[in-house]
DNA sequence: ACTTTCACG
DNA sequence: ACGTACGTGAAAGTG
């Protein structure tokens, strides 16, 4: 057995690496000392849980003095017995190791994660910003250099720093490294000694947010079942879709080319092509540089926001280029490229869905972004397929922040209005303009409510809505007049911020720290964290009703899934009747769908392409693998 | 690493 | 006294 000595906060601890049997017997009596929490963490290939070439390599547990670097080649057996039969873990960021342990064969999700307590989701409720916002941080590394000790390595960065030395990169580091290199066990090790640690600090979370804590624990189990599911990708249809888009951002960069600009993207070369072309450029960036986005772009180009001429002047052929080059671009690589690039063997798609990320606790999906996917279109929507016998659904809440809103200010119209069934927008649009109000003007009406909860003013929402500023500012009075609760309930947000902590808090209990120079976003805060906390509540009532397993993912104020088609529609409405609920008094209203075969048939698209039926090519699921039995 | 842009709710 | 659009993830260029 090796062992390896280093000081964390002035204590002298051990990092075993076991390389025999009779080495456990040691590992046998650590075990036997009792710890009620052991820390757990895994080392493996790379971050790609479901790709086909990632492996587990080890994994480690320990308390605040001791760690035990296992490896998962020659130690299965003494790992899934440990796995099994402890009660109580610790982990930061528990859900990649549960998956990690779940998808190589350890233990299952349904066995690991319930046991697990989460650092990352502790650290969260006490402090949800991240470094740069002037908050701590949520990584193990900047968490234990603020609590356990700040001179805590870095042990991610001095493993990249090892990886260089070989001359591989990151990525290639994390699957190369030798198993036994000193380092990589050393830091392996000291990850469980520092999470054991941080959860002594912690434990003020669960003391302080007990309830919460234990939701957001119940959220991120299900949120996991959710992302080892997956989404199930038509591959031969991304395919053509990446030729296509491929050719059409070659087409627009030739177009620029020709213009004088290398790279559409090159913001200097566009500006300067532009201005030569005679072009007035004034909005500027938040440093000072001209600005040449879509929004100073589009009228140059002559075109509204959904591409429809204006007929004002003539198209500027480079303002066009760069438009279209770069929305072919971005949904290529962002999207059609990132399909493929994270699909497993049986072409599903795991996205990380961040259970608890913003400062605001709403959640997030990465690698690929799923809840920014276009919805102008169906183009990238309809690349997602409901499994074979099944159709997509989605259930959304009916303007759920306005709800929120309406409720936590009791502004007693806006309530009025809400519980006798009245569309929000038509009746903000028939207070502010008249009852003869037009589509346009309950199109801003919409936009003045979207302002009203960001914080925003005139400025803001004409800039957005291209209508002039002077009119919005008379209809923004207007709505002030006809819900005065708001602004009252805004000014009671900043007054409270002002004379106490820098801070608001949610109806659930949650604090959410403020920027002392933006006040103004506290109402977006509680509205938007209430809103986010109604969906997470909605979504463990789905799960705890049954209905989980129709669930794919979360998209903010809706819930995305599939269903078998001939009962698709009863449990789509079963799914939109378990996330109603009361909120003080207001009712939270869903909307449920069964869209169809693909996602994008929510969008508009066909049923099935003409020219698809001939290439589609059979999908045959491997029976007996663990994702299949996870979908049954 | 930072800035800018663009996709969503 | 006044007014401030909120929250994300991803990619490309620049330095």
């Amino acid at each position: 057995m090796r062992t390896y000595r280093y000081v964390v906060a002035g204590d002298l601890c051990e990092i075993h690496f076991p390389e025999s049997d009779e080495d456990m017997a040691a590992f046998e009596a650590f075990l036997a000392q009792g710890d009620k929490f052991l820390a757990l963490d895994t080392e493996s290939t790379g971050l790609d849980i479901f790709s086909a070439q990632h492996q587990l390599r080890l994994v480690q547990v320990g308390n605040s003095r001791e760690a035990w670097v296992l490896r998962w080649d020659r130690f299965k057996d003494w790992i899934r017995r440990l796995l099994g039969l402890r009660r109580n873990f610790i982990a930061h960021n528990a859900t990649f190791d549960a998956l990690t342990l779940d998808r190589h064969g350890a233990i299952s999700i349904e066995e690991l994660l319930p046991k697990i307590w989460d650092t990352k989701i502790m650290a969260h409720l006490l402090d949800p910003r991240g470094k740069m916002e002037g908050g701590i941080g949520l990584g193990l590394k900047e968490l234990s250099a603020e609590h356990v000790d700040s001179q805590a390595p870095d042990t991610s960065n001095d493993l990249t720093k090892v990886f260089n030395g070989f001359g591989w990169t990151k990525a290639q580091g994390w699957a190369r490294i030798p198993i036994e290199h000193m380092t990589y066990v050393l830091y392996a090790g000291l990850d469980v000694i520092l999470c054991h640690r941080l959860h002594e600090k912690l434990l003020l979370a669960v003391q302080l947010y007990g309830d919460i804590c234990k939701m957001e624990h119940k959220l991120q189990y299900f949120l996991a079942l959710m992302r080892r599911r997956g989404m199930l990708l038509d591959i031969p249809y991304i395919e053509r879709l990446t030729t296509d888009l491929h050719n059409q951002f070659v087409e627009q960069q030739d177009l620029a080319m020709d213009l004088g600009v290398e790279s559409i993207f090159a913001n200097e070369q566009v500006i300067a092509q532009l201005q030569a072309m005679g072009e007035k450029l004034t909005a500027t960036t938040d440093k000072g540089a001209l600005q040449v986005d879509r929004a100073v772009l589009l009228p140059l180009a002559d075109v509204n926001t959904n591409w429809e001429r204006l007929n004002v002047r003539e198209p500027n052929p480079l303002a066009e280029a760069v438009l279209k080059g770069k929305r072919a671009k971005k949904w290529l690589e962002a999207y059609a490229m990132g399909f493929l690039e994270w699909r497993d063997t049986n072409d599903r798609i795991h996205p990380v869905i961040n259970s608890l990320q913003a400062r605001t606790a709403r959640m997030s999906i990465q690698e690929p972004a799923l809840q920014q996917l276009p919805s102008s279109d169906w183009t990238i929507r309809r690349a997602f397929i409901a499994d074979p016998g099944f159709s997509m659904l989605a259930v959304d809440y009916k303007a759920v922040e306005m709800r929120v809103l309406a409720a936590l200010s009791e502004d007693w119209t806006m309530r009025r209005a809400i519980a006798d069934g009245e569309d929000l927008h038509s009746f903000t649009a028939s207070r502010v303009f008249g009852t003869n109000f037009s589509k346009k003007q309950r199109k801003i009406a919409k936009s003045i409510g979207f302002g009203k909860v960001y914080g925003g003013g005139a400025a803001g929402v004409a800039r957005l809505t291209g209508a002039p500023e002077d009119d919005i500012r008379i209809a923004m009075e207007a709505y002030d007049r006809t819900f005065p609760g708001i602004k009252r309930y805004s000014r009671k947000l900043i007054r409270q911020a002002q004379s106490g902590i820098m801070e608001v808090v949610t109806p659930i209990g949650r604090r959410l720290p403020l920027d002392p120079d933006r006040l103004y976003a506290a109402t977006n805060y509680v509205v938007q964290s209430t809103a986010r906390d109604l969906l997470a509540q909605a979504v463990i009532r789905l799960f705890e009703a049954g209905l989980g397993e129709y669930l794919l993912i979360p998209v903010h104020d809706e819930v995305v899934g599939q269903a078998p088609i001939e009962s698709a529609d009863e449990i789509a409405k079963e799914i939109g009747s378990v996330m109603e609920s009361d909120f003080m008094g207001v009712r939270i209203e869903s909307d449920p769908s069964v869209v169809g075969a693909s996602w994008g048939a929510a969008y508009g698209a066909p049923a099935v392409l003409p020219m698809e039926v001939p290439v589609r090519k059979e999908r045959r699921m491997k029976p007996g693998t663990w994702l299949q039995e996870a979908l049954i």
